[in-house]
DNA sequence: TAATCGTGGGA
DNA sequence: TTCCCAAGATT
């Protein structure tokens, strides 16, 4: 079945009127008070989105609350330097969006003096606003019938619709974004999807979702059918890989110690670290020669002082932190260098490796 | 299409 | 502990 057949199939006998309006009203009367609800600026709107990306409403708030006070407009974040806003995002995690963004609002403030596309191609083409944030962005801030298909709205309508492709594939998302645009409001699509999302954070939830509260349960085919939790059908993912480290922590006898930045693309990208050992690559006995060959410094191994675990989506660092001596030797490499403890606060570093934080003597 | 890219919280 | 999850985009 072409997919368009299958979209006017689904919403056969679905009374899609009293549908959206059961929706905006329980949004109106039950929507969360937010920092980025407290207007419509398209910027706004726009950090707060990318933020939100595969993370929590309560981890965002304070991170949006700093990064407004920060950049507080465009033109702010377009001349800011790349590390402040790194270091604006440190802890949030996916750090290419902070880089996607100002590259961005760069582009934005250069060629559209700083006023946020609503047109939806200029917008989409923007780095880092992909199918989902075009959508936000054009319904939320300029009011526009676009659909968002987030993860709530794909778990919601699964649910509401009995749909049960697979939403972890690409496809099942566009057959969303083909029934969000049957369904949406054209007087107020904001509310709209902001509803749909709403409803999947509050109320339709992955385990247990709240029927007896739903406002829209009447129109619940899976609520119907009892089958609520079984739905959406989502392929589950690999587990990660681990790798096993040595983290070092070179300090000098005047206190100086060794970080280097990370490579500017890939994991982590840019941000700030003390040096790894992989494991993996070189064994225990030869730590100190492959040390001096990368950093040109000859080195005394001192105590293990702890065991850190960096848990990402796809791979685990399994790190085991060690003091180390500097015996002689300068440096030479392009991305390291000594810096006082006192100066660690100006750089990014992920997480982890903030945890090694207090093992650096003072 | 499937991998890559963080982190913290809750079941 | 382990697993899944959370307002995805990019390659």
């Amino acid at each position: 079945m072409k997919k368009i057949e299958r979209i006017h199939h689904i919403l056969s006998e679905f009374d899609k009127e009293s549908y959206r309006k059961s929706l905006i009203h329980w949004f109106k009367k039950e929507q969360r008070v937010l920092p980025w609800r407290e207007n419509q600026d398209p910027y706004r709107v726009w950090v707060s989105e990318i933020m939100l990306q595969q993370t929590r409403v309560d981890t965002v708030i304070p991170y949006f609350n700093d990064f407004m006070a920060k950049f507080p407009t465009p033109e702010a974040l377009a001349d800011a330097d790349e590390q402040d806003v790194l270091k604006a995002w440190e802890g949030l995690g996916y750090y290419s969006r902070a880089r996607n963004l100002q590259n961005a609002v760069r582009e934005v403030v250069e060629t559209y003096g700083g006023v946020v596309p609503a047109d939806p191609e200029e917008l989409g083409n923007l780095k880092g606003v992909g199918p989902y944030t075009k959508g936000a962005i054009l319904s939320i801030a300029y009011d526009t019938p676009e659909p968002a298909v987030d993860g709530n709205v794909m778990r919601v309508l699964s649910r509401i619709l009995h749909v049960e492709d697979d939403i972890s594939k690409q496809s099942t998302r566009k057959l969303f974004e083909g029934l969000v645009s049957e369904l949406i409001s054209e007087e107020d699509p904001s509310s709209f999807n902001q509803g749909l999302m709403e409803l999947g954070a509050l109320i339709c939830t992955p385990k247990t979702p709240s029927c007896m509260l739903c406002p829209v349960q009447n129109y619940c085919r899976a609520f119907d059918k009892g089958i609520e939790t079984e739905l959406p059908v989502k392929s589950s993912k690999k587990k990660q890989k681990k790798s096993p480290y040595l983290l070092l922590l070179v300090q000098k006898e005047n206190g100086e110690v060794l970080i280097e930045q990370r490579p500017n693309k890939g994991l982590l990208a840019s941000l700030w670290q003390y040096p790894m050992v992989p494991l993996q690559d070189v064994d225990k006995e030869s730590v100190l020669n492959w040390f001096y060959g990368e950093y040109g410094v000859k080195i005394e191994l001192g105590e293990s002082v702890d065991r850190i675990k960096h848990v990402f989506s796809h791979l685990i660092w399994e790190m085991e932190v060690i003091k180390v001596k500097v015996k002689e030797g300068s440096l030479d490499h392009e991305r390291a260098k000594f810096i006082k403890p006192d100066d660690m606060d100006d750089y990014p570093f992920p997480v982890s490796h903030q945890k090694a934080h207090p093992y650096i003597s003072q």
